[in-house]
DNA sequence: TTGTCTCCCGAAGGGAGACAA
DNA sequence: TTGTCTCCCTTCGGGAGACAA
């Protein structure tokens, strides 16, 4: 059995620490998803403090307690310039999130905000990966990893095949920059792909389970790259020893609430596998949701999903209701006002309660608002921000 | 090698998930130090909203931001009414915190808080243990951990020396209420007190270096309890893919307004071992402390430190200065307005900042105040709390 | 095509006394 | 009294093909 040069674990150029540094976007968007985008930098925003708070309470697993104060200045969303965004996965855990910078802007020019429309340019790098989700044998403690076939033919560098067992070295780094090398070979009767030496070592770094996915990436420069997925969406953290789940939440309203006094920038940290709270999203789509189309009760929509191996299924529901989430707090939000039902039973757990922008209304010719009752009670002027704006 | 009925690790019969459940209060303050002690319920506090930030700051490894907004209604200090206090140990490291909830009071009477002069009752259990800093055998992958004799012979039960090699098995719980089981052997040439089988899964499980150190405990009940103090202080923990370091900052100070403006509740968490900051103090120590003693320049005082093994030290040191720590935004505050010289060099981080009821001072019958012009500058009425509370 | 088993053999590590600081 | 070493022997677990789903 040869060691790599530098022995066992990984091997880690940059001086990391936390996950400062560039990280690689083609592996953290892989990582974090299909379904996630990220606004550019320079657009304009739509931030909702309330998917905040929802997305920090799903973090802390603790429900948002009533005796938060409430921001009366804080409006239930607030028009952002997105300053800056920068890409970062826990050191810990390797789960990925982003920071950005936002600045409230002044709303008084709506008809400006209406017009923007900047087309939504997805620049979300689309590569070449394959991902498995790890069997039983793969995380054993007897042997290495079963590459399917076809990945590795498309992932990996090919192997010479004059070799009686082919085997090379690969190195592969993670979203920390640190390199993995393993053996790859091409063994056995019938023959087939495997990891072996390094394999054992990655696993238990990243604590992986069976059922958590790995997935490889080949990037331009013919690198590979190397991200894990969990299974367990458990909330994975903290308790936290260090603030009062109370003094987040202050934490996150008052630091927007100050933010939109000042036009101010603030700091908010998205973390996409956390809960699905996509609570800063690029003002083009939310208008392009909210004005263009006409909710009603009974509507028919689709909405995708993530399946396991990276990618994604659209789902068929129906609207049921249309509500605040939160009337006492968030007046006039629409903020995942859409009760939903699903034609299809779900899997893992679907939402009762969804945003406008995540769903694509089925506008049928016979389905038009057949049913003027069913329309919103508060009869929502069309070319208007909405009310709490 | 016989396995326990559970086989490996330890043993959790309370469902923890967290640390909710009650804690030992001894095992709590043995790990927490000797000098730290928690006001009583019940009794009235000063809050320093300037060392509470300054905790979370260490806790970060972050420095306050200066784009903090400055909260114009929140003093540098807040009477409050102690309304409990829960003992807490992280459930990944074991890191003992406390959580207070507290009230502001409202501070017209001063009269009446001057008079508080509750007595300082120390609520700390005295209890039998010991204490012994890792060597590199002890945590080694060889062989088990060696008990220092009188150390095996104060707190574990007895042995049955009519034995040839006298053998027992031990059960200590840890702050989880998690137990763990020992070997313990009384063998070798000269004989000496070992632990065997169960203590490298406790090395591993603990994540144990040489140079931590555990205490073991007998209560009155005769149980064992086993604790664990680490050596690197280094903050542990956290860049926190939840929170900015801002909003964390701004939740502790708006959190903190809020409940003074309304008077109504707030918590905050108490980590004795992150960072000398002992932000919530007895209004009598306070009293005591702050019109009891004349400070002036050139004063000389003694300080207790911790020693390893779980003692104290007391040091000598001159005051060399007084002054706000932070005059911009915390003005005519006592956290830390005390700059000190230390008479021996430090044995880890001495500080060079201090608070007064931190330290006792030295009343010499030749050194009562002989400069006059080395008072501070705003010349503090006595009877009247500080400026800005 | 690939997940699991079992077998083989080398590495890791627990548990003992020796020895010395 | 107790920290470190070394030796012994068990256990663990990487790495191979067998076999079956």
């Amino acid at each position: 059995m040869m060691k790599g040069p530098a022995s066992a674990g990984p091997e880690n150029p940059g001086v990391d620490g936390g996950d400062s540094r560039t990280i690689n976007p083609e592996l953290w968007y892989a990582c974090a998803g299909p379904l996630v985008t990220l606004p550019s930098v320079g657009s304009l925003v739509v931030y909702f403090p309330q998917g905040h708070s929802e997305q920090v309470a799903a973090s802390m697993k603790k429900d948002i307690d009533a005796h938060i104060p409430n921001y009366p200045n804080l409006p239930s969303k607030l028009i952002c310039l997105l300053h800056g965004v920068t890409l970062h996965a826990d050191a810990e855990t390797d789960e990925v999130y982003a920071q950005m910078t936002l600045q409230p802007i002044n709303t008084c020019d709506e008809k400006a905000l209406l017009a923007y429309d900047l087309a939504l340019k997805t620049n979300k790098p689309q590569t070449e990966f394959f991902c498995k989700t790890l069997t039983a044998s793969d995380t054993s403690t007897h042997g290495g990893f079963s590459v399917p076939r076809r990945a590795a033919e498309k992932i990996f560098p090919p192997l010479d095949f004059s070799m009686q067992t082919p085997v090379q070295e690969l190195q592969a780094r993670d979203l920390h920059d640190s390199v993995w090398t393993f053996r790859h070979i091409y063994r056995g009767k019938p023959r087939r792909h495997l990891l072996t030496t390094g394999w054992s070592i990655f696993v238990s770094g990243k604590k992986l389970l069976a059922g958590d996915s790995v997935l490889f990436i080949r990037d331009e420069k013919q690198q590979l790259l190397l991200g894990i997925r969990r299974a367990n969406r458990q909330p994975i953290n903290m308790s936290s020893s260090v603030l009062s789940s109370d003094s987040m939440h202050i934490g996150i309203l008052a630091a927007a609430a100050h933010a939109a006094a000042n036009s101010s920038l603030f700091t908010v940290f998205y973390n996409p596998r956390a809960s699905p709270s996509e609570f800063v999203v690029p003002l083009a789509k939310y208008n392009k949701a909210v004005y263009g189309n006409q909710v009603s009760l009974g509507m028919r929509f689709r909405m995708s999903f993530e399946t396991e191996e990276l990618g994604t299924r659209r789902y068929m529901g129906t609207i049921t209701g249309i509500s605040d989430l939160d009337p006492g707090r968030w007046k006039n939000s629409n903020w995942r006002n859409l009760q939903v039902g699903w034609d299809e039973s779900a899997p893992g757990e679907r939402r009762n309660r969804v945003s406008i922008w995540e769903i694509e209304p089925i506008l049928t010719p016979f389905f038009i608002c057949p049913q003027p009752f069913f329309r919103t009670k508060r009869s929502r002027q069309p070319g208007m921000p909405g009310a709490s704006a």
